[in-house]
DNA sequence: GGGATCGTCAACCGTTCGGTTGAATATGCC
DNA sequence: GGCATATTCAACCGAACGGTTGACGATCCC
């Protein structure tokens, strides 16, 4: 739900978002904080803050007037399993794939007949 | 070069382009073959090809007038590396993906000054 | 209360994306 | 040669993306 390999993959699929991603590692950080290194306005920072928690690749809470922003690493979780199971580059749990790929096509599927 | 994790992700972040790489993972595949399935034009499909093609996550290969369609998972290697260094879903080279995010950043700093 | 700080909203802009259709280019086969 | 098959090209379309700017709403603090 949270989590689905579409808007994981977009999330990722942009160089300031995984630096993004990248800082969180190191510490929770504030919006402001989070803007300060990259030569772009806070606004175009906050939208990329609402994709990555979009894609459950992060949290915020509000604390006062200061917004944090904090990893939410196991977003990455499924994607990690769908990828390792093309790959054979370390031991898989290949069933997990399987399981995967499954439900995706389920999903799919269901997809076509329900646009919201 | 090739595989750079923004193309790789990006062709990722599609469903489509998912699904035609679970396809490829049975069996390597010809262009029309890949489209059955899909409720979609050839030229669509095509296009999708050009995109994983270009990710590096598929080669193609002219044989005749049919074009062969096969799986690359190398190229899921480095976005794989990436994406584990955040989540300790396994054990993971750490190393390798410390490295990694250097690279990027470097690759990062550089593509500004360089858009050709 | 009032000014500074933190962050988002809204409108806009140019580009890319995912799809379509129709024409064009190979190639295989009789 | 000539027709069918396989694939791409080119032009187009609407929607989404990544960014900007300026106004706005909260919150802190004096």
């Amino acid at each position: 739900m949270t989590s689905d390999l579409d808007s994981v993959f977009a999330a990722l699929a942009d160089p300031t978002r995984r630096q993004i991603l990248a800082m969180l590692l190191e510490d929770d950080m504030a919006v402001t904080d989070v803007a300060e290194p990259f030569g772009m306005s806070l606004a175009a920072i906050s939208k990329h803050l609402v994709v990555l928690s979009r894609a459950g690749l992060i949290s915020q809470e509000k604390r006062g007037r200061v917004k944090w922003c904090k990893l939410e690493p196991d977003a990455l979780r499924d994607a990690s399993i769908w990828m390792q199971g093309f790959g054979q580059f370390e031991a898989i749990n290949l069933d997990a794939f399987e399981r995967f790929l499954e439900r995706e096509e389920i999903a799919g599927r269901t997809e076509v007949g329900d646009q919201s």
